[in-house]
DNA sequence: CTGAAAGCGCTTACAG
DNA sequence: CTGAAAGCGCTTACAG
């Protein structure tokens, strides 16, 4: 068998030095290791070295599962975020707001992506629980809460919902204001001057898509402007889709003058068509979220950003309360939201007649 | 005390149920419960099913630190990914790329963000062998590996590197072959008839930007370019700097006909001043890693793409791999690149006599 | 200041 | 087919 220098090899079995390890190289009791480790004084000062020194050594590190479990009740310092795609930046800032809090506290974030699939979520729930973390942040992938989360959230779990929000209002959730920013958003087209507007949304079964969708139409009948069926068009066809659709959609001879994109990527998309179509002077156009780039294409698009990284932070921030057991009020935190004018939602209505007869 | 019918209040420890409880509930030995767990077999339909419901109405979730503990070489079935921020695009990406893969085993993702600090990512390698990760992903704050992962890899943890690549050559990598890359994207602009051509990058202290660097000058000198010194600028300045940086840079009139940009925030901010001083027609443009809205601009934004999600994944599967003793081999992937044409870098040299002498 | 005992929730041998 | 014993790595009481 050859000699390996560089650590064991595939058929050694891995072991770690453990307490009663150290406590044989150190030459004490493994109890006198254990309050070394933990600081717990009480040790001479020549037996602690000795202990330090051994422990290095070794490359001796503490088995957080072991330590945990004499007290199943105690926390294990680690928290898990369930959310539909990390891959999205809005999620991932989400993510790094959670990270920040939980940095500060020692703790470590588990991820998982579901891509909106149910049964994904009811595994990663599963997964989560089995690692025992002290609770869970979760963007719900449907309206209603699975039954795997509902049990955990019963049983006392810590549970908090960012971005959307579930059916049932016992629950604790940070999110923006999806209704108010699309009123926003809508609002300004109105005071541009159009009448005639569109809302590209996000699929509707989607809590904030279903909101932002509402806050439209509010700001439309606020302003006594009616809603045609198809003025209102929603889906999840991702950026290529929305594209397609947009370009479709803004080349009929009866398209609006002005139109609210209410999701980043039906925001991209909608940008795409418009640029494609030579209409990205004559069509007013707002987005919701923000996006790389938004204020160097031409126009700039004028849009409601949203602060997914305070969002990440204020459901960590509740989470921790919540398993800190400070907390214990179910309710929400919501975000609300201004409007940043780049330029693409200024454009004044055209004549209104200049559409409707297929002119150019 | 008040009747709660929410679950256990603040005072009551939440306690999990045990294996023994279901034991109790179901009336059999708790390694009876042990068996019907694990699908172990050997217990009969009757008690098969009584332990099942008992499970299901208990809301019983083994303890999968528990349950490891027997064997400490044991896998957790969870890994870590140590990155510089999530919330950059590039980085969620080839977290997702790990999650994919993680998710086919039925595995996890722990997280956390560095910013760069070294003492960050030791804390955070010392956090993840608590929690005994069955492998670490790293991207590397600092060429030199840090000692708390360097112990690591010396007993054996399995460690693979995305994206950076550290100096000691004994070590897993997988990451976009950034010095081809850099050269492509400087050889396309050569080809367009560009003789001064400036690079900004990247703080140079970083192995990526580093390697574009040299693949910049080894493009000018292959085709027997000068580089004078002011012609490569680096730094770690985020988009708002850069966009002022490049601004001032392009300004002057000795500036250059062409500009390679190293990075995706590099790209963003000096496409911003290309605009702002309209000289995005005038100015040949190509960037390193693609940009929501490339493709929108005016003109579009050349780009050498990367694949950050194949790299995650790669990264996940040498990692099992190693982990599962199958992959012995250090050693590294390297992902080739290809160049995106779709404008700015397609702009032709003008006058070389031109910007030199200051004319508009 | 130091240590031997019991136990956390589970699995792995070993008996019946 | 079912169960009682020992032990994983550690902490929490309890002795000296």
């Amino acid at each position: 068998m050859p000699t390996d220098t560089h650590g064991p090899g595939v058929d050694e079995p891995i072991r770690r030095p453990t307490l009663r390890d150290v406590a044989d190289h150190a030459g004490v009791s493994f109890k006198t290791v254990s309050r070394v480790v933990n600081g717990e004084g009480g040790v001479s000062i020549e037996l602690s070295d000795r202990v330090a020194n051994s422990i290095e050594q070794l490359g001796y590190r503490p088995d957080s599962r072991a330590r945990h479990l004499r007290h199943a009740a105690a926390q294990t310092g680690t928290i898990g975020f369930i959310l539909s795609d990390v891959a999205n930046p809005f999620f991932s800032a989400i993510l790094r707001g959670i990270d920040d809090v939980a940095g500060e506290r020692g703790a470590l974030v588990l991820t998982g992506s579901t891509d909106g699939d149910p049964d994904r979520e009811s595994q990663l729930v599963d997964s989560f629980v089995s690692r025992r973390v002290d609770g869970l942040i979760v963007v719900p992938t449907a309206r209603g809460i699975s039954p795997s989360l509902l049990a955990e959230i019963r049983r006392g779990t810590p549970v908090v919902f960012v971005d959307l929000e579930p059916d049932d209002g016992e629950v604790v959730t940070v999110r923006t204001d999806h209704r108010g920013g699309a009123e926003l958003a809508t609002r300004h087209l109105i005071d541009a001057g159009h009448r005639d507007i569109a809302c590209f949304a996000d699929d509707r079964s989607i809590f904030s898509a279903a909101e932002r969708i509402v806050g439209f139409r509010r700001a439309m009948t606020a302003a006594g402007l009616a809603v045609p069926p198809d003025r209102v068009v929603d889906g999840d066809f991702g950026v290529s889709g929305w594209r397609d659709l947009a370009t479709e959609y803004l080349a009929r001879a009866d398209r609006p003058t002005a139109v609210f994109t209410a999701q980043n990527f039906v925001t991209i998309g909608t940008a795409h068509a418009l640029h494609q179509l030579g209409l990205h002077h004559t069509i007013a156009h707002v987005g919701f979220d923000d996006v790389d780039l938004a204020d160097v294409i031409d126009p700039p698009i004028t849009v409601i950003p949203q602060q997914p990284r305070l969002l990440g932070q204020l459901a960590a921030q509740r989470l921790f309360d919540r398993a800190d057991g400070v907390d214990t009020d179910s309710g929400r935190n919501i975000v609300p939201c201004e409007l940043l004018a780049r330029g693409s939602g200024e454009i004044t209505a055209a004549d209104p007649t200049a559409g409707k007869t297929g002119r150019r």
